[in-house]
DNA sequence: CTGTAGTAACTAACTGTTTGGTTGCTAGAG
DNA sequence: CTCTAGCAACCAAACAGTTAGTTACTACAG
């Protein structure tokens, strides 16, 4: 029962629970702390404090789904499928995400999902480039567009996958 | 400076600031007195709690949407166009309304809001029944769609009104 | 005088965070 | 192997500050 690592991934599982439904200042330590089933001095003493959970909970979870959901240039509205997808499986990180950008706006997202989001914007524009894809559409506003696309399940009850793929196939049409 | 109208305004202003910035669980009562320049036992007397508070806010400010920005079952690039703009200018309704969906999900929709939206679904079927719209999705999906392209400055900082009326109108495309 | 808008002072409960001490594992001396 | 010193993991309780909500009172308009 001793474990530094298990103690850290029941908070973390814990964690992803209370900010997701929560979020970062509903979120209760103390919540956290008796789901996980371990004292709450160890959230301080592995992550420094409830900012610093949340923080490394997110880093985690953007990593994770950058690397099951990687981006398909050439199939947008397979890629925004995929993705609403993964939302619809897991909603957690879709509100994670959300609540961390109301919280802390668009200037303080993760550097991991800067990066990936940059990279991806480079192979729309390559794809696009070499006449793979639609150009009716900027690479950067084109991925913004697939993105957004993605979480709709954020606006409406009523969303699904098709919909999702049939929505981003009639953007990109020629 | 005894005036029970003007008194509850002011909350109402400092209580639009602060919730749209910190959100229900974040938002302090304490703040909202001292930017209303008013006592915070106000608060429990003309609003009863600070989720009535917040109820009463987004009711108004729901409303005011509502008014302020008719739908156009002929035009729903310019409705989305224009939703988009109303948003731009005063970005505390998204957030008001992001942060509420977050906190209390689809099913607690103020029925101010849940009645417009079904006036609206059927004045988009009653266009796609005389033709003079696309049917290429059902009116529920359809206005869910313009309505989810209205709120595209919650995915991206680069969204512009242009683009997101070029978006609808090719979602609509026939 | 009467009723209501407004206030300052208050409270009980709760918050994130820290502390001081305990537990159980393990390396190494005997 | 046995015992124990050292240490990392862990915990209960307490800390200081903050929270939403209340109350007893004052002041002003009609």
């Amino acid at each position: 029962m001793r474990d530094k690592e298990a103690t850290k991934a029941k908070l973390l599982d814990a964690a992803l629970e209370e900010f997701s439904q929560y979020g970062i200042a509903g979120a209760r330590v103390d919540r956290i702390a008796a789901t996980a089933g371990c004292n709450k001095a160890m959230i301080y003493a592995y992550f420094g404090s409830k900012e610093g959970l949340f923080d490394e909970l997110l880093k985690i979870q953007v990593d994770r789904m950058i690397r099951e959901v990687p981006i398909t240039p050439e199939d947008l509205p397979g890629y925004a499928g995929r993705l609403f997808e993964a939302y619809l499986v897991r909603p957690q990180l879709l509100r994670l995400v959300a609540y961390h950008r109301l919280e802390n706006g668009f200037s303080e997202i993760p550097k991991a999902e800067a990066e990936a989001y940059k990279h991806k914007i480079e192979a729309v524009a390559k794809a696009q480039m070499e006449g793979r894809i639609s150009a009716a559409f900027n690479a950067t506003n084109l991925l913004d567009l697939v993105v957004h696309m993605s979480i709709l399940a954020f606006s409406t009850p009523n969303a699904t996958r098709e919909l999702v793929e049939r929505s981003v196939r009639r953007l990109i049409a020629e």
